[in-house]
DNA sequence: ATGAAAGCGCTAACAC
DNA sequence: GTGTTAGCGCTTTCAT
């Protein structure tokens, strides 16, 4: 691998002189900088981010650490942030933690090794404990801050759980269940919490017995709607944890005969690419992916910059329904 | 930010030695190793990977190049490459080209400016330029190597291409189009390869003006069948460039007022995710995709340890015809 | 068993 | 406009 010093050797200046050169920096005369630029592309020079962070102290890197890259709701995300961090000349690592704590930690751990600049974490669950010993400059998407050390981004979950339990009311469905992913989801709580909301407010009995969790998984969808359409007092309704969960509920409240929407009804949460293909068609409740990515971003690049005076931030968006084809009108 | 050198003078040591101790090197008695690991515990020491990247020349990090992270296909290969290369602890960094040369190009060099010890890539498309000089180790998949410089993984895809159009012969369909992705992808063209010479074994006509191409992506699937059912002669079956293109060509088929499989059949090509949902039921190709990344990661890490005396390899993996409902069966 | 010193490739004072 | 030097945090000879 070829280093500045190979080409300041060849002609004939102080390897300061070329890194001055290479990086466009005041004091070298026009003819200097041409033939350095022109040896470089010569020699097939590539300049050595290890070497330039070490000094530095910076890696123009930082770290996107989520809980399903198979979630389609994650990768729309990744996109936000990718383009977010590509235009100020950010690379961004991408890890995957499966939803487990152990990943996460030990994914954290490296990327603090790494000495990214940054970190933009959706955590695993809300075990708060990872979080801790974080020093690095970190922004969390869905989650609070338990420690108040660091913003997060959030979408108005109670809200959105509120607006899927209340068309789902408004449709006349009777008896709706909440299925969720994790137990020890933020996500979740909230979204439970604005179910309940709805059901209090028009007078639905909550019954714990239709209130269940899992994972964010569609096979967990399946499973727990199973169980729920065998129980004595089947629901005729599910406002799912994410849409995922939603895709297994339809599965199997068809592969039960029910009829969607005529007599089953389900809303899911995220409003994730599939959603809206025809054949699927979810009713869900919509949040700003993409921008939710490119404003973690903006605002970790704030943070990164003002590591010392900065003010953190609790940012919340909001949901939106989209009516589609899985809950009836009336 | 703690140092070795830190927790040296806290404990009157050498640095060398707490280097020694820290990495678990021969030549530090059991007493000190105890006393500096504790102590680095305490000061919450993170090793520094830049610094020990910049003289070890390694930072037992990878990149991943993919074409497009919302297409299941490519997050399913991911986690193929990220758990093999948990389990030798190396990290792997993620980057979406989104199909696009110059993106690619710029991740290309970013990743060697990081030093990664090496490189997996799916192209872009099949411009070989962005591939002349890169001097990491590096695998490819779905793409020859035409320098023959790397090696590369890919399913076979001629005969996944064959084994589609044969099977909507053999269920009797009559006039079978082919939508692909990009033009110039290599995939595309071996696929269609299988198309054309399953038609001319079973005495079909080989229509260039049903086969078309435009992306990856659902959209263009939708687009270019609207096209073709508008066209003088329609075609009653499509074999589609991946599963995104058949979920369009499904859509569209129905816009337009088919029945799916009775006067219409598709199949797609990699049999993702989606594909398997009951609501969409897809016939496809499949491909291991899981097993793709965990076997491009293995043959990197053989070209990463053996630079010097490597074996270029090309390997083809069999791709498997799996029916389902979007095309009948007789 | 431990330490001193060199050096990885680069940037940033500080001189001239 | 250019060069000298120190130093980022670490690993690795080479001494002792």
């Amino acid at each position: 691998m070829v280093t500045i010093k190979d080409i300041a050797k060849k002609i004939g200046v102080s390897y300061t002189t070329v890194s001055r050169a290479l990086n466009g920096k005041p004091g070298v005369s026009q003819a200097t900088v041409e033939k350095v630029l022109k040896e470089a592309q010569k020699m097939g020079y590539q300049p050595n981010a290890i070497a330039r962070g070490l000094v530095k102290k910076s890696t123009n890197t930082i770290g996107l650490v989520i809980g399903d890259i198979t979630n389609p709701y994650f990768p729309a995300i990744a996109r936000g942030v990718e383009d977010a961090a590509k235009k100020v000349g950010y690379n961004v690592f991408l890890c995957n933690t499966n939803y487990d704590k152990d990943n996460e930690k030990s994914y954290l751990k490296t990327l603090e090794e790494q000495r990214v600049d940054g970190i933009i974490i959706n955590p695993a669950k809300d075990d708060v404990a990872n979080m801790y010993d974080v020093k690095t400059p970190m922004v969390m998407i869905n989650s609070p801050s338990y420690t108040g050390n660091h913003s997060t981004i959030e979408v108005d979950n109670a809200k959105g759980g509120f607006l899927a339990t209340k068309h789902l009311i408004e449709a006349g469905y009777k008896r709706i269940a909440f299925i969720g992913g994790d137990f020890v989801s933020y996500v979740n709580e909230r979204r439970v919490e604005g179910y309940k909301r709805a059901l209090r407010q028009y007078n639905y009995l909550v019954d714990e017995k239709i209130i269940v969790y899992g994972s964010f998984k569609t096979k967990s969808g399946y499973t727990l709607t199973e169980k729920l359409l065998k129980s004595e007092n089947p629901p005729d309704a599910v406002v799912a944890g994410n849409d995922l969960i939603a895709l297994g509920v339809l599965h199997c409240v068809e592969d039960y005969g029910y009829h969607v929407p005529d007599d089953f009804g389900v809303v899911g949460f995220d409003n994730v690419d599939f959603s809206e293909l025809p054949q699927i068609q979810l009713t869900t409740i919509d949040q700003p992916k993409y921008y939710i990515g490119k404003l973690a971003f903006e605002i970790l690049m704030e943070e990164i910059k003002h590591k010392e005076e900065r003010f953190v931030k609790k940012i919340v968006l909001e949901p939106e329904l989209v009516v589609r084809k899985t809950t009836r009108i009336r």
